[in-house]
This record gives structure tokens, C-alpha cells and sequence, in this order.
DNA sequence: GCTCTCTCTGGAGACGGG
DNA sequence: TCCCGTCC
DNA sequence: ACTTCCAGAGAGAG
């Protein structure tokens, strides 16, 4: 997934376009997410590593279905609200024709994967089971109903995307619906993102900083127009179609810049020296990056409600076996976390004075390390950053 | 010297008790 | 603060 | 998608 090289490019040439956020720049942000790969992602991370377990070793509830999903989007989406982040989640619809041939060649992994896990299974080899099992793995109608569910009882809102998510999250931050699109994939500023999210699951400060980059400073700063960005992202090389061999970020972003299109350039270009594969359907491509199946933010409501805390508890602690006071303590944050934001954006529009009882230096029980958010602006910037950095 | 390709490396979810 | 067992 | 994938760094080929 995404545009090969593209993050180097800008690193290089459109570096102005970066930006490494606070995450107090984030505040009352809303941000798009693709719900999709995140389930994916909880699928084949949350697991229990499995000598002498049972192959499947998801986290699991009493009838043996998967909970790992749930697991996973209910801690990291009470992260983010809890940092005061407006979450929304996207869901897939169904894959455009161009992806077809990718998808295949998956399916058949999978495939093979699966037939190697059952010959397993026959032989009663648990280790061979459990290597296969990561394979198959694969986001469900059921994994996608119920993170669903979820999300509606966090309060957090869905949307249900025609085509690809990754799409629509951009459309959503073209048209001004949310502040950015929340992802790894850059091919979402290929789709129009303003606003491209990247690291946004910070795990506090022991990981990545959270990196902003902005499409109309890229384009700015690679002088180029969106069309010829387009372009230049299907030569770098994207998921529907593939590239030409030897040409890479540079002389890519050359001939862009030398030509202005792909017509020109094919025109223009040694096809002895660099010869164009034959599954180069650059038109239908450029087509499906320009406009993509999605929805118009005019078609789209986004709200952000209190949490159901019943539904929640009757979901996760009933239905799926979650420990309750996790649940309870999780509820806690995300009504303790929507209170501040609400407050502060009454405080805003009215004009509040600092002043507020807010101050509550627990963040959490116990844990201090925090920096407690102080009404004032204190410069409290957390210094002790850079802590045990051993290279 | 420049550019692409190859190879190697490290990291890949989140919580929380100790 | 880090490590690592556990989350279900 | 951990028996993989990706990004970054450095070496080497054209």
C-alpha cells in the first residue's frame, strides 16, 4: 500500500511540509481514520504467543470468538479521545476494479496458507499451526459489525465508505469535514488529503513523534500542480498499476517537472532503455486518485457523543468477558476526557477567563509522570523527553 | 558523480504491575 | 523508567 | 502482516 518513495521525496524536497506535532495541536481535532487497517492490525498484533497454546491464540471470549479487535480499538481510541482527539472511523466499502489483480494475489496467499494450517492441524503440529495462523488472517463482516458497535457506544461516529476508506478519509479532509486523514498510507495525499496524520497511535512519549504533512505545501514546494502529483505518484509506483523499471523518486520527479504529464513523458521517454509494462493503464489510474467512489462531507454527519455506559458494559464485560473494572475505568476516561473538551470549547467561544477546576493532577491513578494540564500556560513543556535513547 | 538496486537492520497493539 | 506478562 | 512488510542507511553497479 501507498506511494513507493514518496515519504523520501518530500522528506527531500518538500520539507517545509512537515510538521512534528504537540499533541496539543491535535486538541479538538478531528481526524479520519481507516477502521479497516486498524482491525487488521489488532487481528495480527493481539495475540498470545503460543507455546503449546492453541493455534488461533486471539484473545478470545467464552464461545471462543475473536475479541482482539475490540480489545485493541477500545484502548487506542480512548487514547486518543483522552488526548483530546475527535476520532471518526472509516469502514471499506468494496475494492475498485483496479485492485482487483492485487487482490487476488492475496487471496491466494491466503489461500495457501490456509491449506498449509489445516495439513497442520491434521498432523497435530501446533507450531506450524500457529505460523500459518497469522497468515490467514482476515477482517470479517462480524469483526466489522461489532467494531461498529463499539465505536457507536464509545460515542465516537462511523461512516461507511462506497469504495476504498482510504479514499473517503481523504475526501473528508479535502472538503474541510475533518481536520485530517489518520494514517501510514501516503497515497491518502494522492487522494486529496489536505492534511496527512502519520504515528498518530502514540503510545505517550516512548514512541514516534506524530508528523503533519500538508498537501498544498508539498505541492508548493515541489512546484508542481495537483494533476502533475498524480502523475508523478503513478511513476513512483502505487497500488493499481505498476511502474517502470529504473525510474525512481528522481528521475520521476524530473520528468514531471521536465514534461508536466504522463502523455508527455511516455512521449519523450527511451522506451528501449525504459520500457512501459504492459499493465500501465495510467489514465484509469489517474482517474480513480482524481475522483474516487466516496461520499461528500455534505452526505456525511459527524457527532461525538457521551459514551453508553450500560451498552458497554453489557457488550464487552457480558457478551465478550471483559474484565469490568478495565471497561469501567476506560468509560471513566472517555467521559472525563469529553467533559474537558467540551468545557474547553464553551471556554473559547465565551470568552472564559483561565481559571477552572479542571486542574486535577491525576490523570490517572497514581501516576504523576504526566504533565498535569495546568489552566495556565506555563510552558509546561515536558523536558524530560528524550529519555533512555542507547545506540 | 549521479541514480538506482541490493542488502542489512530494526520495529511493528496497549496496559500495568513490579 | 523499563520490562515483560497479560489483556479475552 | 512476524517463515512479513516497510523505511532508512550504506555499499556497489550502470
Amino acid at each position: 500500500m501507498g506511494i513507493h518513495g514518496l515519504q523520501k521525496l518530500i522528506n527531500d524536497h518538500a520539507p517545509g511540509a512537515i510538521t512534528e506535532t504537540e499533541m496539543k495541536n491535535l486538541f479538538n481535532r478531528k481526524i479520519a481514520i481507516d477502521a479497516t487497517m486498524s482491525l487488521y492490525q489488532f487481528l495480527i498484533a493481539v495475540r498470545i504467543g503460543g507455546e503449546g497454546q492453541p493455534a488461533a491464540a486471539n484473545l478470545t471470549d467464552e464461545s471462543g470468538e475473536t475479541t482482539s479487535h475490540l480489545q485493541g480499538l477500545f484502548h487506542r481510541t480512548i487514547r486518543m479521545i483522552n488526548n483530546g482527539v475527535k476520532p471518526c472511523y472509516v469502514f471499506d466499502g468494496k475494492p475498485p476494479d483496479l485492485k482487483a489483480e492485487e487482490l487476488a494475489k492475496r487471496a491466494a496467499k491466503r489461500e495457501e496458507a490456509e491449506k498449509n494450517g489445516k495439513e497442520a492441524t491434521e498432523a497435530g503440529d501446533t507450531e506450524t499451526i500457529a505460523k500459518f495462523a497469522k497468515r490467514t488472517v482476515k477482517v470479517t463482516r462480524k469483526h466489522t459489525e461489532e467494531a461498529k458497535r463499539l465505536l457507536t457506544l464509545m460515542g465516537v461516529p462511523v461512516v461507511d465508505s462506497p469504495t476504498e476508506a482510504e479514499a473517503q478519509c481523504a475526501r473528508m479532509a479535502k472538503e474541510g469535514l475533518v481536520y485530517g486523514a489518520g494514517s501510514e498510507d501516503m497515497d491518502s495525499l494522492t487522494f486529496g488529503a489536505s492534511v496527512l496524520i502519520r504515528h498518530l497511535t502514540f503510545s505517550e512519549a516512548r514512541k514516534m513523534p506524530i508528523k503533519e504533512i500538508n498537501l498544498s505545501v508539498v505541492l508548493e514546494q515541489l512546484g508542481l500542480d495537483m494533476n502533475q502529483f498524480t502523475d508523478m505518484c503513478i511513476l513512483l509506483g502505487c497500488d493499481y498499476a505498476d511502474s517502470i523499471k529504473g525510474i525512481g523518486p528522481v528521475r520521476a520527479f524530473d520528468l514531471i517537472k521536465k514534461h508536466g504529464s504522463l502523455e508527455e513523458i511516455i512521449k519523450n521517454l527511451d522506451s528501449t532503455k525504459y520500457p512501459i509494462p504492459e499493465s500501465f493503464d495510467y489514465v484509469r489510474v489517474r482517474q480513480l486518485f482524481k475522483e474516487p467512489d466516496t461520499l461528500p462531507a455534505s452526505q456525511i454527519d459527524l457527532k461525538w457523543k457521551d459514551p453508553d455506559e450500560e451498552g458497554l458494559i453489557e457488550f464487552l464485560v457480558k457478551e465478550k468477558g471483559f474484565a469490568e473494572d478495565r471497561v469501567k475505568s476506560g468509560i471513566e476516561k472517555l467521559k472525563k476526557s469529553r467533559g474537558t473538551s467540551v468545557q474547553n470549547r464553551l471556554d473559547s467561544y465565551f470568552g472564559a477567563p483561565v481559571k477552572r477546576k479542571l486542574e486535577e493532577p491525576k490523570k490517572e491513578k497514581g501516576k504523576g509522570a504526566k504533565k498535569a494540564k495546568t489552566g495556565g500556560k506555563a510552558a509546561a513543556s515536558p523536558v524530560k523527553k528524550g529519555a533512555g535513547k542507547k545506540k
